[in-house]
DNA sequence: ATGGCCACCGAGGGTGGA
């Protein structure tokens, strides 16, 4: 089963880049994070015609995140628990294939300090208690999304740039480790222990031809569906295209859990 | 040090992104 994450950056104003990706490398499920497009809004009969179910929570201009698998999905939860009061679309949590798939578009954070890293940080929060929760349960769970968060000096190309950047606090770095330490595994970075891998390219200054990226998208893997992990990779030259999204499609390949396709 | 690019909404520039 090959999953994938990609922060699509406007769901219509990048439907072409998104049909032409899943036809060329045929994701089994994709969870898209920054639709930017109310819930009516959202172009299900594209997706259905390349044959991809969906669900998602779409929200006027900002945010908004969904599901798309060649499964069956089952909706577990849209919003994340801990804060009724929170109204931004950024947590889908389904199951697909008896695993738990969590789908999240943790908020950007800058600048800080400010209101907004505060919310970021209760966000985060808020995360680590259901990521918690999931690894109490014992079943095959997977944290996957735009974390905006930058694990380590290795994941920027220029980290003194980003000292004071939300992307890259100590708070926010120390969360991330927190919820390695937990017991969650970093599947990209199991996987390129040694390389410099980026999944986000700014717009400004030739960043995507110069390489000057971030690797702030990222695939967490409860234990219980480590041992299944195969292969996995950055669609980097999606980024490339007409119309891209400033962020590329990120995937791992987990082995079948019956058998050892 | 700053601004640069791109999407949103809505009808012009303001806001958010990272």
């Amino acid at each position: 089963m090959k999953i994938a994450t990609y922060n699509i950056n406007g769901i219509n104003a990048r439907l072409p880049v998104l049909l032409r990706w899943l036809a060329e490398e045929s994701p089994d499920v994709v969870c898209l994070q920054e639709l930017k497009s109310p819930q009516e809004r959202f172009p299900l009969k594209e997706i259905n015609a390349i044959g991809y179910h969906a669900v998602w929570h779409g929200q006027k201009s900002w945010n908004g995140v969904a599901v798309l698998s060649k499964y069956e999905i089952e909706e577990i939860s849209r919003a994340l628990p801990g804060d009724a009061e929170d109204v931004q679309s950024r947590y889908l949590e389904v199951m697909i294939q008896q695993v738990a798939i969590c789908c999240l578009y943790l908020p950007n954070g800058n600048p800080f300090p400010g209101p907004k890293f505060e919310y970021k940080l209760t966000w985060i929060e808020r995360l680590a208690k259901r990521a918690k929760t999931l690894l109490s349960m014992d079943i095959p769970a997977i944290l996957i999304g735009d974390f905006n968060i930058i694990p380590t000096e290795m994941d920027t190309y220029k980290p003194e740039k980003y000292v004071d950047d939300a992307l890259f606090r100590k708070e926010v770095k120390e969360a991330f480790s927190q919820l390695l330490e937990a017991g969650w595994q970093d599947a990209i970075r199991q996987l390129f222990p040694d390389q410099q891998v980026y999944t986000f390219w700014d717009y400004f200054r030739q960043a995507y031809s110069r390489n000057a990226g971030l690797r702030i998208d990222h695939i967490l893997l409860s234990p219980s569906i480590q041992n299944r992990l195969i292969e996995g990779g950055i669609d980097r030259h999606v980024r490339g295209w007409e119309k891209s999204s400033d962020h590329a499609p990120t995937w791992i390949r987990l082995r079948n859990s019956s058998n050892n396709g």
